[in-house]
RNA sequence: GGCGCGAUAGCAAAGCGGUUAUGCACCGGAUUGCAAAUCCGUGUAGGUCGGUUCGACUCCGGCUCGCGCCUCCA
């Protein structure tokens, strides 16, 4: 039985499809203005082993992870590089693409961009203007009345009160509440425009997300999810436009990962901390930070620092070696076997996908005492529910990205091998061994077994 | 000011009212020409003060410290 820690009811609750054997989920992408960064690996790599635990377990699901393609730093940044809107999303939805492969992310059902989606927009907030749920400001403005919307702060645990007590929340006359947001923006001279009831604009951030998900999922719909930071002020102005305008209830699972920190500090470019998914893969090959980042339960708190990346590389080469010294044999998973049981349990208690990585080291010890190929073979195919241990060992063990600096290659490595073969033979030790260490000056590792001697880099 | 979260061994990080978390690192032994990998073994925990309980790292409260949201931020 699956429970989900729902932020709406602040506990776990069992999971009950609105259909049986159909999941609807989406979840807040980005908005692709500049390179995908550590925030936005976490909640790719998140929620992508979410999906591929529903699928894992027979449901059918749809996933919705949406583009945000109209934006104010889409445009801003747009202007700054003399490019054009269309070529800076292009480019780096692109990107993303790559990134999100890097990290063995499997591409969402769906991945809506907010530029397509513009008569639905402002459908939905007509519907609201009808409802009496909103209304066209002195500045030409279309706005969200929170408080004509009763149940707003349910999400966040926050009241309009307490909200409006802040002292940081500025006042704009233009709004009749201060918390009022922009549903509908009057275009500015030299930005995209759609025309509207309302005059020519653009939509505001939060109502694309709502006509996003109940054209492709729905009015209402299983689980949403997204970055904790989003909870607020954005969720919560989804839960109150989705239901002003349908009338019905929106999301029964609301799900929200944790932050990304650096150095036990908020990642954010004023700090200076701020770390691009290529930053990180020059020095870290891909699958160890999908490792990393599932390695830490998803609504905790994510701190990057190298030292955490090289520890877990060091962990994840010990389920590889398993996997080398024991090779695996191809099989589905026995979900009846202890292990595999307890996985299951596991990731059936909210994700957990800390303790199913804890299960996938106790396994690999029992596949090297047993040496049992069939076990192993259970390893690497409860590996593969997270996204993880799919390729080789050699592959992995082999792979040159983001280890000591490269200077040999794969034919030099294999050459100066076979000298230090026939320097041991003839018991030139010392030969042997400066040849060793001149390969581990380049990044290189010999591991001399009973079958020969093998390499790696490390 | 309002709302909320956290404090676990050298580092990282979980579950759990009583029974080995797990990983990395470290130490001893086996193995190895020496290593590496592996195996066997050992050790190191639960901020602080109090309460509940037969029993608390686990529940409750105070305190201290750290963090987040309330503003575009991922």
């Amino acid at each position: 039985m699956l429970t989900i820690f729902n932020t709406l009811k602040r506990e776990k609750q069992p999971f009950i499809p609105i259909e049986p054997g159909k999941i609807r989920m989406y979840v807040c992408g980005m908005t692709v203005y500049d390179y995908c960064h550590l925030g936005h690996a976490r909640v790719m790599v998140a929620f992508d082993a979410v999906y591929r635990w529903l699928k894992a377990s027979g449901f059918d699901v749809t996933y919705v992870r949406n583009i945000t393609d109209i934006d104010d730093k889409i445009i801003r940044r747009a202007a700054k590089n003399r490019e054009s809107i269309a070529d800076l999303t292009e480019r780096f939805i692109a990107a993303m693409r790559v990134d999100a492969e890097a990290l063995g992310v499997l591409p969402p059902d769906h991945e809506p961009r907010a530029t397509e989606f513009v008569p639905q927009m402002q459908n939905l907030i007509a519907r609201l203007e009808k409802n009496g749920l909103a209304y066209q400001a002195a500045n030409g403005d279309v706005n969200y009345s929170v408080r004509k919307f009763p149940d707003y702060g349910q999400l966040s645990g926050k009241s309009i009160d307490d909200l409006n007590a802040g002292e940081r929340v500025e006042i704009e006359s233009a709004k009749q509440d201060p918390l009022d947001f922009v549903l509908w923006k009057r275009t500015k001279p030299g930005e995209p425009s759609w025309p509207s009831p309302w005059g020519e604009g653009r939509p505001g951030w939060h109502i694309e997300c709502s006509a996003m998900s109940s054209r492709l999922l729905g009015a209402h719909f299983d689980i949403h999810g997204g970055r904790q930071d989003l909870q607020f002020p954005h969720h919560e102005n989804e839960i109150a436009q989705s239901e002003g305008a349908h009338g019905v209830k929106f999301v029964n699972y609301w799900m929200h990962n944790g932050f990304v920190r650096v150095d036990d500090e908020k990642m954010s470019k004023s700090l200076g901390n701020f770390f691009t998914i290529r930053d990180v893969l020059k020095k870290f090959d891909a699958e160890v930070v999908r490792f990393f980042i599932l390695r830490t339960h998803y609504r905790s708190p994510l701190n990057y620092a190298d030292s955490h990346l090289a520890d877990a590389r060091e962990s994840l080469n010990t389920l590889y070696f398993t996997l080398r010294d024991v090779p695996p044999e191809a099989a589905g998973i026995d979900w009846d076997a202890p292990h595999a049981a307890r996985f299951q349990a596991a990731m059936n208690d909210d994700f957990d996908t800390h303790a199913a990585i804890a299960l996938l080291f106790e396994l690999a010890q029992d596949v090297r005492r047993s040496r049992d190929s069939r076990l192993a073979g259970q390893l690497k195919a409860l590996g593969g529910v997270l996204g993880l241990l799919a390729r080789s060992p050699e592959a992995y063990l082999r792979a040159p990205v983001g280890r000591m600096t490269e200077t040999m290659t794969d034919t030099q490595i294999e050459a100066a091998i076979q000298s230090r073969l026939e320097a041991r033979k003839a018991r030139d030790f010392t030969a042997a061994d400066r040849l060793r260490d001149t390969l581990r000056a380049a990044g290189v590792l010999l591991e001399d077994t009973p079958q020969g001697t093998t390499w790696r880099r490390g």
